[in-house]
DNA sequence: TCAAAAGTGTTGCAACTACACCCATGT
DNA sequence: ACATGGGTGTAGTTGCAACACTTTTGA
């Protein structure tokens, strides 16, 4: 096969953002480097791509190794390109940022590598630039997060209308009005009221939803303002580079 | 210096989706390539990173070649990875989009390569997966757009509100209230009255108005509602991989 | 019986949509 | 004088935020 000649070639490395959420705050899924540089610095779960796959297969694969999960929900982030990222030789990596169910995760599945979850408030330091690429996940989540009914991607599939508002309240570090939240959230038509309840964090119990996929499914690309005033938050999505 | 050993280097290309509006259309700037495959057929203006710089730089410095203009607004879009996107070698593609002013672009600068104008509508074919990321970048221009001051920077220094309804209404491929969309407008404070008018397009003439650049700033990162109703408009974001 | 969290309804305000007429000017 | 596009005000509606009390039950 003939080649673009003359052209260098890089490597092309795939970094995922772990979210998960443990009913009172936001972690992150960190691994301890196995090999040099930086070796057992904490650092985002990462991997080279290979030659016959897509940068998402690259990043399914690796959170694969890592969670023993598939169809997460994941997206692309953005690429981080600066030539002296990667002090060892010159990396592109695209960092992908993941929303999974925390109780889902296997622990045991990640013996090889030294897997933790760590409160995002409270994160070590991180490898290279693996800091700002967290940090552009938090914008694009509370982005999306602000119009679109991502956040129950965090949540297994029985969940009850306090875990979520736990989870919109901890995204904007604010607060809510439960009777507005709960209203606003009904008022979409996604959730299903199961018969049982949660009786973990209450006396009464709260009541167990479920998504209706179908129309889960259907609305996803529509607009619903789950938070309200947006603009007090300093949501974005732009580069931070 | 020490490598990576084991993995493969791909080629990382970066491709640039331009925007312009002629009052009319919204167009894109395409140029016919100049090297196989695909010779002579229409492409993205895109070309190869080069070791030192960064992908924005890539972008930029690739955006200048065409049009001469810097300083441009540029946003990464996404990268695009199917290993058989092209059929000479694997070569990964970051896709960015710039919006320009259209009458800042200087045909000469670009006599090397044969670049032309299109309305988005009468979009030639494309080479490799460059439709999609140009349907990628629509979306993402629309996404933005409704709720960001982005816009502007497809219009000259002076713009009339005429202009600006214009480019909304071709946008969203709608119509708009023109009492609304003063109104909405003009509330946000980003405009700046000017004392002389607009003859060009009607005989009373619209009043030219300049962004309050300092503001334009402040704001960017708000959420200010531009458009009605946006659910109506199937916006989004995602991936289409 | 009391503490702790769940659940629910109403009212006022602000923001938006819908809508129609006059103005300025070039031909 | 008339045709063309620019500019403006109001009224009705809707959607949202603010707000407090009752319910359930485990300890």
């Amino acid at each position: 096969m003939i080649k673009y000649s003359g052209q260098t070639r890089i490597l092309v490395a795939v970094d995922c953002i772990i979210f998960g959420f443990d009913g009172e705050n936001y972690k992150l899924l960190l691994v301890q480097r196995g090999f040099a540089p930086e070796r057992a610095k904490w650092s985002l779960m990462g991997g080279f791509i290979r030659p016959e796959e897509t940068l998402e297969q690259a990043a399914n694969r690796i959170l694969k190794q890592l969670t023993g999960l598939e169809n997460v929900y994941m997206e692309q982030l953005q690429a981080f390109s600066n030539p002296n990222r990667d002090p060892v030789e010159r990396t592109i990596a695209v960092a992908f940022f993941a929303l999974i169910d925390i109780h889902k995760y296997e622990k045991q599945l990640s013996k090889d590598y030294h897997a933790e979850w760590f409160p995002i408030k409270e994160m070590p330091q991180l490898i290279f630039d693996h800091e700002k690429m967290v940090e552009m996940a938090k914008n694009s989540l509370r982005y999306k997060a602000a119009f679109h009914p991502i956040l129950f991607e965090l949540l297994p599939e029985k969940f009850t209308i306090p875990q979520l508002q736990a989870l919109y309240e901890g995204l904007y570090d604010t607060t809510l009005d439960k009777r507005n939240f709960s209203r606003k959230l009904l008022s979409t038509g996604l959730l299903i009221k199961q018969a049982d309840k949660d009786k973990e964090s209450s006396k009464k119990g709260a009541f167990y939803y479920k998504l209706d996929q179908t129309k889960y499914l259907d609305d996803f690309q529509s607009f619903l303002n789950f938070i309200p005033k947006p603009d007090k938050f300093l949501i974005n999505e732009t580069s931070l580079n």
